[in-house]
RNA sequence: GCGCCCGUAGCUCAACCGGAUAGAGCACCGGCCUUCUAAGCCGGCGGUUGCAGGUUCGAGUCCUGCCGGGCGCACCA
């Protein structure tokens, strides 16, 4: 309905004499929806916009583009207001044939072009392996997976991605908290490191390592802790100490020794998160690892970006280590790549990863990353530059903060220490209905405090709740007029449509129409915020509606209108609930 | 010190990436169930949009400087 406007005005702005907009580049017009009836349906600012460019009085060129308006049959009404707004009154067939539209598309009603077939890959989560996923990665999750539908709703191919970090160094911490806990579980006396994962969940896969290994592995105490250096309690520095243990578990172990312990942590811990994000309804098309960035007969991904780099002069030596010259690209600083030690850096495998993404052919990357990896887009943008790929090709929408609130009171969280609150208690705890909605109610980059208890409350201040029980209620009012024997009659429903002259009805009629508007929005803005304000908005309306008429009424055409004008809501409500993976139930 | 995000009603947050009189929910006050689910509806109360300047026909939105909160600034990942 908007893009019909928008159509218009754009068609009317070229069909101006030359004179009017001498010069002017002709930019796409703003169409909003009035906030006040007052102002009609529609308005657009555009003649305000380009008045000062064109020397012109804004009202006078309102008028003439209102006089150059083609022909049409669904505005009712054009009237220049206040400093040059254009307003538009759309007439009643227009806003039936658009709830006749609804019908017709089914589930298929709000879908957009904007993306016409393009790729996008939209990586998220991606958090390393290294134990389960907790509260932050879950909002993550949730919202991640809602921009990858809006993506798709409105007109995009969409690769849904994880990037899984098995490589490095947090993986050898894990690989050696793994064996220290199987070392245990063999009746070895050994202090856990203070930086080692402390987790109750490593002992579990420490447990299943001994029973497919037995005692292959161990090794004892006294070799494992002959000439360590001091850890952090004893004076030492934990992060010395953690190197050498692990250096420690590769030298007893062996190659192939270390890789059965590495993998036994790896496998098990990843196949919880696979299950853990499965089980909350998010779902991936690959799992890609890190480790594979170094293969492939020509190095890899990773050898690609340093010689596209180097090929492009944007390297140098320093200190014995690789530098990728990134303030030449707008960092703040130069980053390098390739350690003195041989060793490649994590950031070598961030923009071989992301050149990687632009190989395989998509246009746009998008990046979805907690805030506290912010300082990672100059640098990533910096490379795609320097490898000569579009830096604009890489949006990293950020996922702020979340807070658990139990009883008004914060929930401690905290990685690296034993408790914390994972993903799947919350999910047990309070439902996945619950945890996807409330977890992108808010903007993406505002912080949120998730009430559990407000979560699980079954009351209108739940909107979970607010929203679920609109689609319920409607379902139970055709159950209702099915078991009255006055069963829903589509098409003469729809035909009906010019009956509903109801404020109540008219206001929702206009916020089913919204819908096509949200979904076009929340996928450029990556903003699934706002089809959850979309929601409650739209619930208030049919509520507001089922509040001051009856639907099933003894006259057949104005049933029938009626109980079309809800299936749509109901239809709307279905669409977006699905998008967000939020289930629409049919009775509560 | 530098960088990113945030600051809007008592609380939690919106505000269509510059538009018309800043909107919701919660809380509080008052109404509405013999008829389709009251998990609901209607009305009321509530604002110097952190502060000070600037740009603009127009600023919660853009710019500058302060104040306050969060997060970052590795040859870690």
């Amino acid at each position: 309905m908007k893009t019909r406007i928008e159509q218009l005005v754009t068609a009317a702005l070229r069909s101006l004499p030359p004179d009017a907009l001498p010069g002017i580049e002709l930019p796409v017009p703003e169409i909003e929806r009035s906030r006040d009836t007052a102002h009609g349906d529609f308005a657009t600012s555009i003649a305000m916009r380009l008045a000062k460019p064109a020397r012109k009085n804004p009202r006078a060129l309102a008028e003439q583009i209102v006089k150059a308006l083609p022909a049409n049959d669904f505005i009712a009404k054009t009237e220049i207001a206040g400093p040059g707004f254009i307003n538009f009154s759309l007439t009643g067939a227009a806003w039936q044939a658009e709830i006749a539209g609804v019908h017709a598309a089914g589930k298929e009603y709000g879908r957009g072009k904007t993306g016409a077939g393009r790729n996008v890959i939209v990586e998220f989560v991606s958090a390393n392996p290294t134990g389960p996923l907790h509260v932050g990665h879950g909002r993550q999750a949730a919202y991640g997976a809602m921009v990858a539908n809006l993506f798709e709703a409105d007109g995009w191919r969409v690769h849904r991605e994880y990037y899984v970090n098995d490589a490095g160094r947090q993986m050898d911490i894990l690989a050696a908290s793994v064996w220290l806990r199987y070392l245990e579980r063999c009746g070895e006396s050994i202090e856990f490191p203070s930086n080692g994962y402390r987790g109750d969940y490593v002992r579990p896969v420490a447990d299943a390592l001994h029973a497919r290994h037995g005692d292959a592995l161990r090794r004892p105490a006294a070799a494992v802790l002959a000439n360590l250096p001091p850890d952090e309690p004893q004076g030492g520095d934990k992060d010395r100490y953690i190197d050498a243990v692990i250096a420690r578990a590769k030298e007893l172990l062996g190659a192939a020794g270390y890789r059965t312990v590495f993998d036994a942590g790896l496998v098990d811990i990843l196949a919880d998160i696979q299950g853990d994000l499965a089980g909350f309804g998010v779902t991936f098309d690959r799992w890609y690892s890190e480790q594979a960035l170094g293969d492939g007969k020509d190095g890899g991904p990773i050898d690609r970006s340093l010689q596209r780099l180097r090929a492009n002069g944007h390297v140098f030596e320093q200190d014995g280590a690789t530098w990728f010259r990134a303030t030449q690209f707008g960092d703040e600083k130069d980053r390098v790549v390739v350690r003195a030690n041989g060793q490649k850096t994590y950031f070598a495998s961030d923009i071989a990863y992301h050149l990687d993404k632009r190989e395989r052919g998509f246009d746009l990357l998008v990046t979805i990353l907690g805030a506290d990896h912010h300082g990672y887009v100059a640098r990533v943008r910096a490379g795609l530059a320097a490898m000569g790929e579009p830096p604009e090709s890489l949006q990293v929408p950020m996922v702020q903060f979340v807070t658990l609130l139990k009883g008004g009171e914060k929930v401690a969280m905290g990685k690296r220490e034993a408790q914390f609150v994972t993903l799947r208690d919350l999910r047990t705890e309070v439902g996945n209905d619950a945890a996807r909605l409330i977890y992108v109610m808010r903007s993406n980059d505002q912080s949120l405090d998730f009430d559990l208890e407000l979560a699980k409350k079954q009351s209108n201040d739940n909107p979970v709740y607010y929203i679920q029980y609109a689609h319920a209620r409607i379902a139970s009012v055709l159950k209702q007029a099915a078991e009255r024997g006055l069963s829903f009659d589509r098409a003469a429903g729809v035909d009906a449509l010019a009956l509903l002259t109801e404020a109540a009805e008219q206001a929702l009629m206009r916020e089913i129409t919204r819908w096509p508007e949200i979904v076009r929005q929340g996928a450029e803005l990556h903003a699934p915020h706002l089809v959850v304000h979309y929601l409650r908005e739209l619930a208030q309306a049919f509520h507001a509606c089922y509040a001051s008429l009856p639907f099933i009424v003894d006259d057949a055409k104005l049933r029938n209108a009626r109980l079309a004008l809800v299936v749509a809501a109901q239809q709307v409500l279905k669409n977006a609930l699905d998008l967000l993976g939020v289930s629409a139930p049919e009775a509560m």
